[in-house]
DNA sequence: CTGAAACTGACAGCAGCCTGACAGGCGCAA
DNA sequence: TTGCGCCTGTCAGGCTGCTGTCAGTTTCAG
């Protein structure tokens, strides 16, 4: 679960950030909305936290830009001002929920877990990619009706290739999606893990093939 | 069971909650109508016990307005007006029952307790997975037709399990059934039931698998 | 043919989980 | 009040298995 704070008051988002990380969360922050729109063009997210009082941009511009482009990112929006105009005219433009400041971190913490919650309770959660059927809510892979048996990373990096189908992946893509900005990585833990997931799906129909010195191509084989 | 009192009076609340809790089932509070619908707008919860004498919005613009957005979830009114009338119209506007104050603690368990199975349909509360048989009613278990004992904390966990089964549950799924907001706990609480419940389950056909790093599924093996 | 890039088996560190032992808290009975 | 038993959370130690690193090998483009 990878969230992004956008959130202008650096004492605020500090301890946010900590919070959540003492819950086993790391948050990523951004400041401004430019800072955000730089952070989600080349990272995946699975939920925002955006205060609509920022610096510059607003952060109904932000909202409304992503939804006009047909993002449908979970976000929950901060507000200072208390008044419903306001609460009304976040859920109009899309936010999934709101909060108001000040608020307790329980409640931010237990408000996000439930729109992740709503988000992974979709139904349809299940697809088929010839013989592979991967369902997302219990994040189990399937091959000729066997299940596979799938480690977190390499969950991630299927899950990663199942949206990108025909789709170039460069190294950098896919760490992105692996790792935090402040992880550090080698091309070769990457390597790896695709060593072993390609291991497990050796008999599906989900091919990744290397395109040497660009990345990696998964399609569909039948 | 997750249950949410809403009820101005802080005395007979605290009693109510430290009552419930001593059977087993955590009960949050809000005071108001504001705050119920705070909780509830990210929660979720099994039964609603409402005060209808309410400072500012009464109990029944907020059934009211549960009602007609096609909210479900099993209502318990508690009234300290005696008058007919006023149980009737409680019950018009899509309470499931009603209780007059002063109220016997016994009372309001069993009338809670009889909201929750008439919610479950099953006019049977016994439930069998494989050799697993599980009454809800009298919250007893029996394994190839032994009783197993179990501890109110297991109980719990179990009904939380059987109602999820084939689906992922994280830790903090499981946290937010078993705690209150304001209850500590830590991850290695839950680890430690859960060892306890598996160890009194070992012979049944009920599976508890630890998914690494994401939490636990349970399914039944048969 | 050559060098860089990618693959992969072996391995070690470590985080997450399990579990036995213990202690605090509560209810109950004397 | 004291003593006892039960429940449940905490602690610490141990175990498992995931994941990154390393190094040796293979592949491939030029």
């Amino acid at each position: 679960m990878r969230m992004l704070l956008i959130e202008d008051n650096v004492a605020l988002a500090d301890a946010t950030r900590e919070y959540f990380l003492n819950l086993g969360h790391p948050l990523d922050w951004a400041g401004s909305v430019e800072q955000a729109e730089r952070s989600l063009s080349f990272d995946d997210f699975d939920l925002l936290i955006l205060d609509i009082n920022l610096p510059g941009r607003s952060g109904y511009q932000l909202l409304q830009s992503l939804r006009s482009q047909g993002n449908k990112i979970p976000v929950l929006i901060l507000t200072a001002r208390a008044e419903v105009d306001d609460r009304v005219s976040a859920l109009d433009l899309g936010a999934d929920d709101y909060l108001v400041k000040p608020f307790d971190f329980r409640e931010l913490a237990a408000r996000c877990r439930a729109l992740l919650r709503r988000e992974r309770g979709d139904a349809s959660s299940e697809t088929q990619y010839g013989n592979l059927v991967y369902n997302q809510s219990t994040q189990s892979a399937c091959v000729n009706g066997q299940p596979v048996e799938l480690r977190p990373r390499e969950t991630q990096l299927l899950e990663l290739f199942l949206k990108n189908l025909d789709r170039i992946l460069t190294k950098d893509d896919i760490a992105n999606r692996l790792y935090t900005f402040d992880q550090a990585y080698t091309p070769n833990a990457i390597e790896q893990t695709l060593t072993r997931l390609r291991k497990q799906l050796s008999d599906s129909s989900l091919i990744i093939k290397t395109i040497r010195g660009l990345g990696y191509l998964a399609h569909v084989n039948d």
